[in-house]
DNA sequence: TTTT
DNA sequence: TTTT
């Protein structure tokens, strides 16, 4: 129903493993953080600066477990999403308004390694690899809780599929 | 140099008037609020729900005294720009993070309402009608300042060209 | 399950009426022919040197049944859709090619003038003003067959909806 | 100064090496056909259906060299472009019509192999390795001539870079 | 704070 | 063939 257009596309690399939780029905939600460089040469000096820009991105549904069993830190990720300013409180009960790429249904992911991240190793390591908290990145310090913290939990997979299944259209049962 | 992509797309209407400040060297700098409509009906009652995302967008360069001269609240105008977090730090010293769709000279801006924003009153209306300093918002509650604030001032115009001069593409020697 | 991207991104105006078909099962199939104006200033003369890029467009499903009811010629649209080249023959059996942008499912339109085309005339418009064959246009000259062409009829109306239904993200039946 | 959004965006792979010529006055034309992957899973059998889909984009100026030194067949790339057909004779006299993706100064290009296409080897296969002709795809069969095909020649190197120089930022003088 |  |  949308009157405008809010779109988002990054090609980057995660910081970290993503984060994958769960919803009380067993939707994944995954958060990654993604870096996209803008590196530039210095008019005065010919040097190269280097210039990071850090996007918190979030992830739902099937396109969230393809994300969670297949990127790790260092991937090479095309996202397409939309942004979404969230508000929330930190511990000082102070508002904090929170803007990430939401990529949901009507989103678009592309793995641009080789072949997925880790060469198909993606599940093996993936037992012991998730329960990474680590920095947050892009609205660091008093970082904000994940998207839809409420009542998440980081362990139970929705369930054991082990083929890429790539995605990008689909059809899924997460309301936004 | 990028070796990246960091893009953003909208189609949305301005909440208020442009801000437009200008570099003490005489640079436009303009900050707008975008609401992007995404309303959707509701799946129980079948009731149109209203959802709207604001976007705080920074325009800089001639995209900005265009948009600066042109748009006015209300109007619809399509954007091409790029993710950026500036950290900055409120009155209680906290550091606090606001995210912002920046368009440079990279980007792109469209007035999408039938002729200018205002049926062609623009330039007549202008004249009076700059000065407000109204409320930045999107990231409200301790507003961040505008971007790169360092010594704005609010009047000084570039320069006083009456017209239009669309922008986003340049000064280009390849002929297409 | 694409392994890749291909998107387009198109604001512009329509060259003639949309030419509505519908496949024998019903399901709109709409043509478009839209026009993407990059005039430039010419640096020698300094005049305003017109440059128009014409465009296919070929909508599916509901987006093509918004599109036949509400848009007109002239009409401003922004479309998302992706690049798809057909092979067909021309009365001289030779193979042509024709690139077209096809707007289904996973594609997006939005109306850019003020309300809806024609102020809400579009509905009276309808009953009286679809039966146009008209030139298909953009690879004209030996014109290619409109998209899918097998069997189409251009009266049948799918259904009778009378609200415009703002249309981008929907469940179809049309496989692509 | 345009009134108006033609926009493409593509991840795809080179279907063969680029095809690299120059103009009189030496700036570098670059032809690629790129493959952008649909397969997708036929709902009967669950058999993944293959379906490419073929591009041409001519790619100028500095983002031409790079594509020309870096990018051989089978690269995985980004870019970013627009829409144009052109007009042009077969030997028949006859009218024909190709749509070609334009990446010019104001399109963007990203290899995504991890480093080049081949690991730095770009240099030393160049010299024997850019006199194919091979086939152009896409629109073939009495293909199309390449794009401005007025008097190239497809030997004189513009200049003899030996750094990537990534692209798609130009030297600018606002500060971000 | 906008728009339909 | 559109629009400004």
């Amino acid at each position: 129903m949308a009157r405008g257009v809010n779109k988002v596309i990054l090609i980057g690399n995660l910081g970290q493993d993503p984060d994958t939780r769960y919803t009380p029905n067993g939707n994944a939600v995954v958060n990654l953080n993604i870096a996209t460089d803008e590196s530039y040469k210095d008019r005065q000096t010919g040097q190269l600066v280097p210039k990071t820009e850090w996007h918190r991105v979030v992830m739902f549904g099937k396109i969230a477990e393809v994300a969670g069993q297949y990127l790790r830190k260092g991937s090479k990720v095309y996202i397409e999403g939309k942004l979404q300013t969230r508000k929330w409180q930190n511990k000082e009960g102070q508002d904090v308004y929170t803007t990430e790429v939401v990529v949901d249904i009507n989103g678009q992911m592309q793995m641009l390694d080789s072949r997925g991240s880790d060469g198909g190793g993606a599940s093996q390591s993936a037992p012991a690899g998730r329960p990474q908290q680590s920095t947050p990145a892009a609205q660091p310090q008093n970082s904000p809780p994940p998207a839809q913290s409420s009542g998440y939990n980081q362990s139970q997979p929705s369930q054991g599929s082990s083929m890429p299944e790539p995605v990008d259209d689909f059809d899924d049962d997460i309301p936004f």
